[in-house]
DNA sequence: AAATAAATTTAGACAAACCTAAAAATATTT
DNA sequence: AAATATTTTTAGGTTTGTCTAAATTTATTT
C-alpha cells in the first residue's frame, strides 16, 4: 500500500481535523461542505482512508481521526504555518492574503525542506494569523493567549490573533500599525468607553475603540 | 477550455523545451525515456498540448513548442531556478540536493510568489548549478558563467559567484584566498575524490576539495 | 407505529494520466 | 522494390478522484 498521500488525501485529513476541532458535529455532509464536493465522494474517499489506517469509520455510524490520521493532520498543519510565517515574515505579504498559497506549498512532501524551513524562521510557535505552529512530534505549544483588555496596565505582550479578520478590520489594523508579533502595552485605559491608548514599539501612542480592542488578543509571561 | 497547467502538462512542456536545447532528436520515444514514462501516454499528452496550442504536432511528423509553449516552459524554468536558489542560499542545502525539491516548488502557481520571491532573492540572475534564470518576460540572462568543475584544464577563469555563502564555506574561501574576481586556473583534477589542484596569481597551488570546488563560480570566455 | 424527511451509501459514469498490446506509418536493409 | 526493423499511433483497460441518480439506513414527525 501506498505510503505517500496524494493531495487530496491529505486535504480531506486536514478538513477533518479542522471539524473536529471546531465543532462536534463531524458528519459526511459537513466534510462534503468543507471540501466543496459531494457527499457520495467523501464516502468514497473515508473507505480509502480507513484502509490506510488514518481514520475509524464504520457506515452509517460515523467517523474520526485515530492517532496516525491526527499526527498526520498535524503535520501537514505544521507545514502550512510555516509557509504562511515565511510568506508573510520573509516575503512580506499580507497575512489575509497567504492562506490560498500556503495550501498549495504544504503538500511538498520533503521532510529536510521543512525542517530547514523551520530553522531559517527561528522555530516560530505562531503563524501569522495567530494559530499555534505543531512541532516536529505534532506537539501543539500551549500559548496563553488572552483578550487585550485583560493585558495589565503597563505590561507588554504580543499580539497573538485577531478574532474579526474582515477586511475593514484588517485595514484599520494596518492603519494602526498593529500586525500578529506586534509588542503592544495599555498605557491608559478609559472608563467611559472602554477605550484604550496603547503603545506599539517604535510607534507614538494611540487610541482604539472597545470594538476594535475586544477582538485584538496577546500572550505574554 | 482550462488555461491552468497540470503538473503533467507542465512536466511535459519543461522536458520538451529540455530535449529540444540539448539535442536535436526531439521525439516521442526520447520524450518517453526523458519522463520515464511510455511513448503511447506521450502521444495521448501530445494530442492535448496541441488542443491547447502549447505545440505544433503532426502525426508521425514530429512536434516541438511553439511561441507560447517557449513561455510556459521558460517560466516554469524560472520558478524551478529561483527556488533553487532560495533552498541554497536562504535555506542552506548543497547545490546538489536541491532539484527534486524544487521539481515539486515549481509546480505552485502564485505569480505574486514568484515576483515576491524573486525580490526576496535579489533578483539573482543564475542558479545554484550556474544555469541562467529568465527574467520575468522569459529572457534569459547571457552569462558566460560556468562551475569551477567545467572550466577546461590550465585555462583562466574569474571567480564571479560562490553558491554556498555559509561561515564555514566563507572561512574557508579566506584561508585559500579565493574571492570573487581572483583569476584561477585548474592544474590537475583527481578522479578518485573530484578534488582539483588549482592555481590562484601570485599564491602557490593548492587542492581543494569537491565540496569546495563545486560551490565556486567563474567568467571565462 | 406508519409516514415522511434527512443523511448516507451504492451503482454506474466520466476525465485525467497512465498502461499493454496490436496496428499503422515511416525508415532502413538487403 | 521487397523485406525487415523502428517509430508512432490507436484501441482498449486501469486508477484516482470526482460526479449524478437511485437505493438504503437512520431520524423525525404525525
Amino acid at each position: 500500500m501506498n505510503l505517500k498521500l496524494s493531495t487530496s488525501e491529505e486535504n480531506y485529513i486536514k478538513s477533518i481535523y479542522h471539524l473536529q476541532s471546531v465543532s462536534d458535529i463531524v458528519n459526511t455532509n459537513s466534510l462534503a461542505k468543507e471540501l466543496n464536493t459531494k457527499a457520495a465522494s467523501v464516502t468514497d474517499m473515508l473507505k480509502k482512508l480507513k484502509l490506510k489506517k488514518l481514520i475509524q469509520y464504520e457506515r452509517y455510524y460515523g467517523f474520526k481521526l485515530n492517532d496516525k490520521g491526527t499526527q498526520t493532520a498535524l503535520s501537514i498543519i505544521r507545514r502550512h504555518r510555516l509557509w504562511e510565517y515565511f510568506l508573510v515574515s520573509k516575503l512580506g505579504f499580507d497575512w489575509d492574503k497567504v492562506h490560498i498559497i500556503a495550501e498549495e506549498l504544504e503538500h511538498v512532501s520533503s521532510m529536510e525542506l521543512i525542517k530547514k524551513l523551520d530553522t531559517y524562521l527561528g522555530n516560530p510557535k505562531i503563524d501569522p494569523h495567530g494559530d499555534p505552529i505543531p512541532d516536529v512530534n505534532g506537539r501543539l505549544p500551549v500559548i496563553k493567549q488572552i483578550n487585550l483588555f485583560k493585558l495589565p496596565l503597563k505590561k507588554t505582550g504580543i499580539v497573538s490573533s485577531v478574532s474579526n479578520q474582515s477586511p475593514q478590520m484588517l485595514e484599520m489594523l494596518k492603519h494602526y500599525g498593529i500586525r500578529i508579533g506586534s509588542q503592544i502595552k495599555i498605557n491608559k485605559a478609559f472608563d467611559f468607553d472602554r477605550s484604550l491608548e496603547i503603545k506599539l514599539s517604535k510607534q507614538p501612542a494611540c487610541i482604539i475603540s472597545e470594538q476594535v480592542a475586544k477582538n485584538i488578543f496577546v500572550y505574554h509571561d
